[in-house]
DNA sequence: ATTACATGTAATTATTATAGTTACAGGTAT
DNA sequence: ATACCTGTAACTATAATAATTACATGTAAT
């Protein structure tokens, strides 16, 4: 189990946008990823859905909508829906209700689950598109 | 996208163990987790490998192999597999060496990704069985 | 207006993981 | 010898990802 390349492809995808001054076609950018222009098109729409990126149909090139500053790496990962909220780790379904352990095991382990998820989400909270774009700058 | 429910199942498993004690065989504790008592032979086979349970070919039961206030989360989570070793989150492969983000994308995000990763699974580290067992009898 | 080219999106395929299930070999104990 | 258990392999159904093809629709330049 992994979580989806889409947010390691729509980070790369928005920084590219910020260092590449030409204009950045679906085509464009697939080939610094790596893949097709298709899958682009389709993670760059959900980064529009977001409002991290500006585009139109028919006329070629995204654009940022929002400072590098302002852009967190947990806007990316929401707007890439890898991961539904609250549901990083999944529960079994319909454990015994007759017996004490089942009856109480989902609500037991639910709040536990959420604290270790969102320990993960303040991390990606902290981290913005602007330290990645330093970073490899820096290289 | 979400962790296998193989960890939950574990950590039911575990507590039952615990809480109930009648001998806890495969069919029993399926009849608990709901669902059939082959998946939770291999599930125990996990959590056995772990060394965090007794059981042996033939003889009916399961029991645990280390004091609740000594089995973490942590531990249950690891030993059912669910996510491989700093790889919760997947980087696209091949990105373009010749583009300079494609370069240098993959380097810059692993360590963020493995932050986050940390900081999830440290939550899971300071959660024990016994924390789990005493919530469950509180209610 | 026609042409060229871009985005948006649906449909298809291959791959992989999960979860459920069946079947049975082999161990244990009465 | 019988009954019951664990360990494990094999098979199925389901779901998500990622890659790909195809095409409708929008934009802009000539």
């Amino acid at each position: 189990m992994t979580i989806s390349s889409r947010f390691a492809v729509g980070i790369h995808i928005l920084t590219l946008l910020e260092l590449n001054k030409e204009i950045n076609t679906s085509e464009t950018i697939a080939g610094s990823v790596n893949t097709n222009p298709a899958l682009i098109r389709k993670i760059i729409g959900m980064l529009k859905k977001a409002d991290l990126v500006e585009v139109h149909p028919g006329k070629a090139g995204a654009k940022l909508k929002k400072g590098l500053a302002e852009i967190t790496l947990l806007d990316v990962y929401q707007a890439v829906e890898v991961v539904s909220e609250n549901e990083l780790f999944s529960i079994h379904d319909h454990p015994n209700p007759d017996c004490f352990v089942g009856k109480n095991i989902q609500q037991t382990i639910e709040p536990i689950f959420i604290s270790a998820q969102l320990a993960m989400e303040k991390v990606l909270l902290h981290v913005t598109l602007e330290d990645v774009v330093k970073e490899i700058d820096n290289k």
